[in-house]
DNA sequence: CATGAAAAGGCCAGCCA
DNA sequence: TGGCTGGCCTTTTCATG
């Protein structure tokens, strides 16, 4: 699908609020309330838009610490990635998950309550796992940033 | 604030569908859909729901290149920190920086459009901030898990 | 891509437990 | 305080030119 820059502006809108009506994009893109309509119809048709979400403050969901664990497998076979890479995916505190060169095979992007929590996940969960050859632990001191907009 | 159960429910399927109506979820709960609205309206009253977004596929437009770049700063004083901070938020391509413990003082997220827009993003923008002193990327291979629900 | 009309949902009173 | 009922009004949605 070619995305041309009033498509881009629409997505530019709804990637910061989805809340806004066609009618206000319209106004700032200068294109009828139904030519927005039938444009971000398209984009949600063709996955560019792959869904509408509400962002919860995780502070106030008793979820402050953020945890980066840097995981190594003892063997590269394809199974026990695919297994791995199931089993991660079930855990609800694991956010993120992310297949990677360097060092480590994998980093997960870990949200609990505290430091006892994550030895908890750590203990239980994740540990349980089987063929971690070994992890590593990178504590969130502060969010500097975080967005999930990507279209400038 | 206090999130009872109930809140708690409306949280979980908005943070999936933020487009599902308050009808569909005052079904869901055994609510009436006014008791459903005025909860929600607390609830982003209150900051617990920070924002409602629209997610674009990144391969859709053009950005299929996920790295996370640390850095090591030469000098932690607080001056040097919050300049690079400030400055590394305004750069549209990192759409994540966490200050972290460890080895280096900072993990980013950067996204572009494929290995030479990173080295691009490198030699023109990352390193001519100043009081760097190493960086080291981490690639990613693939994504296995990226989600913005945070309740269960 | 614009117009205009029908349907749906958000929203706000006032009322009740 | 928190929830329900009923109705206005904005917005979405879609047929048509």
């Amino acid at each position: 699908m070619k995305i041309d820059e009033l498509d881009k502006k629409i997505l530019y809108y709804l990637q910061i609020d989805s809340k806004k009506t066609n009618k206000e994009i319209s106004n700032d893109c200068g294109l009828s309330v139904t030519a927005v309509y039938e444009r971000i119809k398209k984009l949600e048709r063709e996955g560019v838009i792959s869904k509408y979400v509400a962002l919860i403050d995780p502070e106030m969901v008793d979820k402050k610490f953020m945890v980066l664990c840097q995981i190594k497998l003892v063997q590269h076979k394809k199974e026990i990635l695919t297994r791995f890479e199931k089993e991660v995916t079930g855990l609800t505190e694991v956010i993120e998950c992310l297949h990677v060169s360097g060092d480590y095979d994998y980093i997960l992007k870990v949200l609990v309550k505290d430091m006892e929590a994550y030895r908890e996940f750590m203990v239980t969960k994740l540990t349980t796992l089987n063929h971690i050859a070994s992890t590593k632990s990178i504590f969130t001191i502060n969010k500097v940033k975080q967005t999930t907009s990507i279209i400038l």
